[in-house]
RNA sequence: GGUCGGUUGGCCGAGUGGCUAGGCAGCGGUCUGCAAAACCGCGUACGGCGGUUCGAAUCCGCCACCGACCUCCA
């Protein structure tokens, strides 16, 4: 099939096709986690956004190298010289060293991602592992005169960069309203201009992550590390950055900096943007003290929640919206995806049940062109799963006999379903384990009390039946004063 | 305050100058011993006020409201 994908560049402001630099081949940056904390609900949406992109160009045929950093330096946690680090905090709350911090919930990250059925990175860098790689990074732009060191740290020189490159293209901000703007933040005095950004920081003597680099003890700044690493893996060019739509400002944008800066030019061709969940409207954020945990989801233990909601009922959710749109959470939006995806499901299943016929009488490959359409259009996975509902109805209509299908025409249908369903959108059939656990003891218990019945009813030939059966099935029964007790011997 | 975005039926959520998005919930019917499932049918929604147009929810203007970013955040 010809590609005609079309991609949302926050760079422009416009659906571009997508042109990979070369041909066939896909490289993919992903702005990943700071491991400081249990991931919410918030941090399902970019890695399902962007395992939903992995997916179709894997299904497109590219060849994509896929990497999502995993931020283990602790960032301040405010844009001032003074402050705690955020794992560095967390540590101290938990009395842990920091990188067990570190590694517990990368490991947690790591599990819940996979609970989402997402297909792992091929590469997951951490900050921690490229601090001489980081190093060199500042040395180049220290060379290219748009960086100054003061007092052991190494900070960029926003205003310099500004007078030949533009400095807000991404975010669509002037250099002049960021200095009437921005706020009165304490311990600035280093930085030439309070929007300048730290490329490298000197450790202050509580702070216990730190490298030694030839301007000091100290650690990489807040950006530096995906200009670092995508530079390292995908090169100075590459062609898709994908992230959360609260890193735009200012995290891409240094990073547009830090790399124009030291390359002369913007490495990233494309920048996705996934929009925020939003609880009663508001953004769902760490800081904000509102986000729910996908643990939480998954065993339904928050005060918000009304039930638990599968792994899958949570992708599915965060699929029927589109990327770039908010999306709102309530118990209410999770039941109808819940149902939904059941639905939707079955009708899969229901493929199985369709006995081909001589004569086709349904218009598949005008089924299968709206499928390709909606995906190439931004990844409309909302719309392409419309149709995936409408062609359940059609599947009920086979059924039914209402509509015909032939034998090759049905192989396809069963081959779109499966492409689209479970390798695209990355659905999995609901796992009903914990149900089936639990199902032969009841459904015992059941008979069991259908055997009561009978015996209050003086049917004692069907309780007996009932008994002998259970007998010869293994199934010792011990009938007592009121009731009954069982045991598998 | 600056920049950007949004406001769609009971809920979620697409879309876009004229042609049924879809899901969930609801209502009526078929089926059924009852129920469930399935199937058929139903709602005529686009923040307000103007304007452009043969025709606007869709384009333009104004207003209202909500949100995001401007500080770490997915």
């Amino acid at each position: 099939m010809e590609n005609t994908l079309f991609i949302y560049n926050s760079l422009t402001r416009k659906k571009e096709k997508f042109n990979p630099i070369t041909p066939g081949h896909v490289g993919l940056y992903v702005c990943g986690p700071t491991v400081y904390g249990d991931a919410h609900l918030g941090h399902a949406r970019p890695a399902i956004t962007f395992d939903l992109l992995y997916r179709y160009l894997l299904h497109l045929g590219f060849k994509v190298r896929y990497v999502r950093n995993i931020t283990d330096v602790g960032h301040l946690e405010n844009d001032a010289d003074e402050g705690e680090d955020k794992i560095l905090k967390r540590a101290r709350i938990e009395s842990l060293e920091p990188m067990e911090i570190v590694q517990y919930y990368t490991n947690s990250y790591h599990h819940n991602m996979r609970q989402l059925n997402t297909l792992d990175p091929g590469i997951e860098p951490l900050a921690s592992g490229h601090i001489i790689e980081q190093q060199l990074f500042i040395d180049r732009i220290l060379k290219s005169g748009y960086a100054y060191e003061v007092n052991g740290s190494v900070y960029f020189d926003v205003k310099k960069y500004d007078k030949k490159y533009n400095y807000g293209k991404l975010s669509g901000r002037k250099l002049d309203d960021l200095i009437s703007n921005t706020r009165d933040l304490e311990g600035q005095g280093e930085k030439k201009n309070p929007f300048d950004f730290a490329l490298w920081k000197k450790a202050t003597s509580g702070h216990i992550m730190h490298w030694p680099s030839k301007w000091s003890e100290g650690y990489p700044g807040w950006h530096l590390e995906c200009s670092t690493m995508s530079t390292k893996y995908l090169g100075e060019e590459f062609d898709i950055h994908g992230g959360g739509l609260d890193l735009l400002f200012p995290h891409h944008e240094c990073e547009i900096a830090q790399s124009t800066a030291a390359n002369g030019k913007g490495a990233v061709h494309y920048w996705m943007h996934n929009n925020m969940i939003t609880l009663n409207g508001q953004k769902m954020g760490k800081s904000l003290g509102n986000a729910v945990t996908l643990n939480d989801f998954f065993a339904g233990t928050h005060p918000l929640l009304e039930k638990a909601y599968s792994p899958m009922t949570v992708r599915f959710f965060i699929l029927q919206a589109h990327y770039r749109s908010t999306l709102d959470f309530s118990n209410q939006a999770l039941q109808a995806s819940e149902k939904g995806l059941e639905r939707l499901l079955n009708g899969v299943d229901d493929i199985e049940k369709i006995r081909p016929s001589g004569k086709t009488s349904i218009d598949l490959t005008s089924f299968e062109k709206k499928l390709y359409e909606a995906m190439n259009d931004d990844m409309n996975s909302p719309v392409m799963i419309s149709h995936l509902f409408e062609g359940v109805k059609t599947i009920r209509q086979i059924i039914a006999g209402k509509e015909t299908i032939n034998q090759a025409d049905l192989e396809r249908l069963h081959g779109l379903y499966h492409a689209f369903v479970f390798d695209i959108l990355g659905l999995q059939k609901i796992e009903k384990e914990g149900k089936q656990k639990d199902l032969s003891s009841d459904l015992i218990d059941t008979i069991l009390n259908i055997r009561l019945k009978a015996k209050e009813n003086k049917d004692f030939s069907t309780s007996d039946l009932i008994r002998d059966s259970l007998n010869k099935l293994g199934i010792e029964i011990k009938d007592k004063k009121d009731g009954f007790e069982w045991e598998v011997k």
